[in-house]
DNA sequence: ACAAAAGTGTTAGAAATACACCCATGT
DNA sequence: ACATGGGTGTATTTCTAACACTTTTGT
């Protein structure tokens, strides 16, 4: 005889935008969904990413981060995944449910999972391509930088960071150059792959 | 309208054993077993572990993996853990089902979240003390060493093994000796802590 | 001329790696 | 005496971290 469970699964969508990391917090909550029959858990989670964001899922990068399992809720299991989503997509009228991760003071129902996600996008970071979902096709590497800070909540040195990132080989130099404000201007990037790469050296 | 899921488990058990790691493999497969309502996965998990090997899970380090789905499965949604045995736990009756990961030719159905497991597992043991479930209370270096060999398939530097784990403070002397065979006795060793504990250089 | 961001090298300390011999015991 | 596993130190290389000034552009 078996027995069956309703399986939710709950995304935790984020974003860097103006040097700030953001999670997509609607009513302070991390957006949640049921898992229906004759779904996989990545279809469903491409369900909820079109219907929460309008997005489709091979536009950002998304990691499952872990299950959990409370038999007294509407969900005796939940699947946690979390989305990086590029910022060029994050549309303006939902900017009040995007809120600032480590600034935030407002209660959130689910902050262990939040912090837990955060935790693991930095670490992520650390030893894979994994930002190229929050950069644009072209970028600087100064633009970049901002996002590991954003991220990583913490200033970088600019010089020991571009060594780093140039000798790790995951973005390459286009030639072009971009001119912003009254600044010199500045090199633009690219990523050598915009696939989820483990970045190591040989 | 809610829809509900078979929900499954499955524990890939390793042990490390005359210098090879194992894992249980009756039948060549990794154990499984149903979640029924009003338990927790964890508790579902702590029964599988009961069931199968007559533990109980604090006996061993177990860790979640990631949870995959098949709707056309038995279970529609089956989340995967580890769990590391302890060798004195592993009793000789059930020999002929643990199969040395390394070595095996025969095939496993499981294959890819076996060897997935054991991808995390090298990982985990290399900035976590969770090999102490893996060893007695007390031990020598040389078996602590043997057993880091063994889960890593490759041998290392006498010196430069022993010159880490005592930096990393992970292992305290006892002070004892013992003797074994015809050789010098050894350093008898215990771990500081036998909780899982993220080892890193301050 | 100045404000703004881009770009660029060196040095010192820490960590990782490679490597070979002597020690204490049992047979 | 010899076989077995235990124990130890040094030199090299690699990685990390700290640090300040010049360049190019717009105003």
């Amino acid at each position: 005889m078996k027995q069956t469970h309703a399986v939710g699964i709950k995304i935790v969508f984020f974003t860097v935008s103006e040097g700030k990391l953001f999670a997509f917090l609607p009513n302070h909550r991390v957006p949640e969904q049921s898992l229906s029959h004759n779904h996989t858990l990545e279809e469903e989670a491409s369900i909820c990413v079109k219907k929460t964001l309008g997005l489709t899922p091979h536009e950002g990068f998304v990691e499952q981060l872990y299950t959990i399992s409370d038999p007294t809720d509407v969900h005796a299991v939940t699947v946690v995944y979390y989305m990086l989503v590029p910022p060029d997509r994050v549309s303006i009228d939902k900017k009040g449910k995007w809120l600032p991760v480590f600034e935030n003071k407002q209660a959130v129902t689910d902050d262990k999972i939040l912090f837990y996600a955060v935790q693991r996008l930095q670490w992520k970071i650390e030893y894979t391509n994994a930002v190229y979902s929050l950069l644009p096709n072209q970028f600087t590497l100064g633009e970049l930088q901002r996002v590991y800070e954003a991220i990583l909540n913490k200033s970088l040195d600019k010089r020991n960071f571009r060594k780093k990132i140039l000798s790790l080989g995951m973005v390459k130099d286009t030639g072009k150059k971009r001119k912003q404000g009254r600044a010199r201007p500045a090199e633009v990037y690219t990523f050598v792959s915009r696939k989820l790469t483990i970045v190591e050296i040989l």
